[in-house]
DNA sequence: CTGAAAGCGCTAACAG
DNA sequence: CTGTTAGCGCTTTCAG
């Protein structure tokens, strides 16, 4: 590592003083067009980088935003990230991934390491509830933060909505005359899949549905899914996955148990990933713009660093995409 | 942003100096543990946290590191970058996530915005072939690189076989007697996938296979596969894609085209994702390692760091899936 | 074992 | 328009 090119260097290069460098540099008013030449071509020929370190050390403003998810694997996520990213980079700014894997302690180690850097805002899924502590620690650190799974709170909040989401799951296998069904979903107290499978209780009449929590994953639902099926004489219809993720996961349970879908039972998912159309039945899902939630949540992080911004709660719209994996009940009781 | 808490604070409350605070912070030797205690108490009630930007500023190492990969969005890469998280975050550091879309000139300005800021390595697919001034571009900057699609040349490498993988799907085929076959695949001068290509069409009898390149997604492997099935009298009985995002989207259009995987025609994947077990039918495909494959990358990434240290170029193994895609060839000439 | 002092590379008043 | 002067918050010799 020889030594680094300053702007010292180029000062001494160029004949003027380091102020002169850096203004000309950071494209300031008040420099002679003349001599900014000059400099950003000594700059040049001495193959100058800028230290952003040292910059953010004097301005405060490090251009690097968090973004604490789940997992990435989760192809929600992703979507969520690439959108986070492209805002991000829109914005001149880096995103740093960290997956906590809904791990409460994890998730918040991650909140330091940032907070450390003097990131420039935090984007995350909060892991379960906020209990008061973490809520008073997470406003302590003086750092934006918009979380991706609320709807209302403290904080600033951009989500799907979810309870129509839920809600719409319900009416849909409602109308095709459901009315014993299973939801298969995340761990409780999870925000989004929450909100989701509360609209959808609510939604349905009552008994008529059945709840377990999973991991939130594709194993999650494939375990899920063995669990009902092998119970007591399968009675359900229909199964409502907390995700597409977990609906692949049911899917592949279901494929093992030799059932057919939707002749034996219905499935439906949400979110609307990519694969969702291939999968053998096309998956019938609720749609959540997942890039634009990435994208939207980065922008009102940028704005929450101006002085004094509100806090903002947007909900975007989900929608209903109907494909192939739901069909009208058949009486099997 | 109420003023930031620093070790100066710190030391005029604990009454000691300011460097007994950094050493006692810094967990250094030659400090007597009962100052270091006191030390200790105060930051904590004072709830302080290093500044690792200034740290940084000072020591030259940022604890971060970059990861450029074409999009996040392919799941191989989104795996890649789990393992590589997971590494970084074993050391202590933080992994920012840039998608280049294989573009070079973003790559570029990646590369570039990275090395601003100090970070301690850069790993990345490397979009086509570096050319000789990008070559030195990169080794100028001085920092260390491991690619993750190429075997050799300047830089560190780490990657899965891919020459062993073309070969092993061209046997396979061959075993399975397909002579007139096509590989669908992304751009041209793509590291990996250029190796895949070459020793597939190398270990295949001349002229059995017809190439195409296109766009290295689902919909670019959709539109491959609609030329080939819209050619003249279809007379392949095979397809080889490039990698399994490629294959799905291959998979759609055959789907499309009311044709039967593998009855009418055979699908071959690379990479083996998740998802392809539960495409109907579950895809046959080359395993490689993803989730590994970023995980050692960081790890000798790490080890680049240290001083004097030699380039590594590290192979990994690649292994045929046998799943339900492929059948023997039909007699279709 | 601890304090004093220097400085990492840069920006930001304040003069001139 | 440009130079001078202070630091940003931290680590790191070098003394003591």
């Amino acid at each position: 590592m020889q030594k680094e090119i300053t702007i010292k260097d180029i000062a001494r290069e160029a004949g003027v003083d380091v102020s002169t460098v850096s203004r000309s540099l950071s494209g300031a008013y008040g420099i002679k067009a003349d001599t900014r030449n000059r400099v950003l071509a000594v700059a040049q020929r001495l193959n100058y980088r800028v230290n952003r370190v040292a910059r953010g050390l004097v301005t405060g403003r490090s251009h690097t935003l968090g973004l604490i998810i789940s997992d990435i694997r989760n192809p929600f996520f992703t979507e969520v990230a690439r959108g986070a990213e492209d805002a991000a980079r829109a914005a001149g700014c880096d995103l740093v991934l960290c997956n906590s894997d809904q791990d409460a302690t994890r998730q918040m180690e991650y909140v330091a390491a940032l907070a450390g850097k003097r990131v420039d805002g935090i984007l995350m899924n909060s892991v379960a509830v906020l209990d008061k502590e973490q809520k008073e620690r997470l406003e302590a650190i003086g750092i934006p933060i918009v979380l991706l799974n609320r709807t209302r709170g403290p904080f600033s909040t951009v989500c799907a909505d979810n309870k129509a989401g839920g809600t719409l799951a319900a009416e849909y296998l409602l109308k095709l005359g459901h009315r014993k069904v299973a939801h298969l979903t995340g761990p409780a107290r999870h925000g989004n899949l929450t909100d989701r499978e509360k609209a959808f209780v609510k939604a349905m009449p009552p008994d008529s549905v059945t709840v377990l929590h999973g991991e939130n994953s594709f194993a999650g639902g494939r375990e899920m899914a063995q669990t009902v099926l092998a119970g007591q004489p399968r009675r359900i219809t229909a199964i409502f996955a907390g995700n597409d993720t977990i609906a692949f996961g049911v899917l592949r349970a279901i494929l093992d148990a030799n059932l057919k879908v939707p002749d034996d039972i219905s499935l439906l998912g949400f979110d609307n990933v990519e694969l969702g159309s291939i999968v053998q039945p096309p998956l019938t899902t609720i749609h959540q713009p997942s890039y634009e939630l990435g994208q939207r949540a980065v922008e009102t992080l940028l704005r929450l660093g101006k002085k004094d911004a509100p806090a903002e709660n947007h909900v975007l719209p989900v929608q209903l995409i109907e494909r192939q994996s739901c069909a009208p009940a058949t009486q099997k009781i």
